[in-house]
DNA sequence: GCAATACTTGCATGATGGCGTCAGTATACT
DNA sequence: AGTATACTGACGCCATCATGCAAGTATTGC
């Protein structure tokens, strides 16, 4: 039978098994510099502290509110508890996605919207910057060869 | 006391209460367009696929190399269990992150790097293009008039 | 000092999710 | 047909974590 499609696959068309050679092939020393940034990007304790629901819509409160926001105006905001809006909040800016300034008894939540966004266009530009190409065999002479490590 | 700051702040100077006044205050309807877009953007079903250390990985393991890799050929690379790995792939494949097909009895994972890359600069984008402004009052006026709801 | 406000922290609970083992299915090879 | 390969699915175990409640701390106002 003939290769089928799992899933989706959206909008691109499916990745060919023989990429279409992209760009020029980097040496040694910098192809390994750019795998090092992906892997540098690709940090898992940012995507945990954007990984939960409400604490994603907190963030999302804050940011397209623009400027710091107590943790009292937040809780307004949302139907949860407020010492979980409270822990919430502290995770984010812990993970340097707020900046917190306490004033007397409230603290001030503020969006770091440019640190944010610098940080996904740093990582979409690492993912994009990397040309495979040489890195190991094509899929189709895999299939001969048998399977190898890739990494 | 005078403002103190919580946790770190790092590269990026912290926002000030009152922000120098980004760009021109674009319309009620254009303001509401770009904060929907920062809520689909912001979607938590991409961070769960992501948040995960090993399965992050997996991902950067896919996408460094750049061209399909068997299930059996990425669980080389890896420590864990070929049940996981398989599993993981399943996960990432399902986010869109990597495409799956299957040619006899081995599924290809190829990485979709360039709808990756290209969600992540949205997003990067959607935020950056939100110019707050006039959503609501100050945070110097807010210690007057006291907390409010601000979504 | 006393009370109210703003937030933090500890604790119990329940849900989610990652992991490994093992059994099952589908395809390829001989 | 029989065996090996490649993967999927169903359990159970365990760690992590989100949530709510309730008690504690720190600051402000009277």
């Amino acid at each position: 039978m003939m290769a089928s499609v799992y899933y989706r696959m959206p909008p691109t068309p499916a990745t060919p098994a023989t990429p279409a050679a992209p760009a020029a092939p980097s040496s040694p020393r910098q192809a390994a510099r750019k795998k090092a940034a992906i892997d540098r990007m690709l940090d898992p304790e940012l995507f945990k502290a954007l990984a939960d629901p409400t604490r994603l819509k907190l963030l999302a409160c804050v940011l397209k509110c623009g400027r710091g926001c107590s943790v009292t105006e937040v809780a307004a905001c949302c139907s949860v508890d407020f010492s979980v809006v409270a822990r919430h909040l502290s995770v984010l800016a812990r993970a340097g996605l707020l900046s917190a300034t306490k004033d007397g008894r409230t603290v001030w939540y503020a969006p770091r919207g440019d640190a944010l966004a610098e940080r996904f266009r740093r990582l979409a530009d690492a993912i994009d910057e990397w040309t495979p190409a040489q890195c190991c065999t094509t899929t189709a002479k895999l299939k001969r060869t048998g399977p190898r490590g890739c990494c």
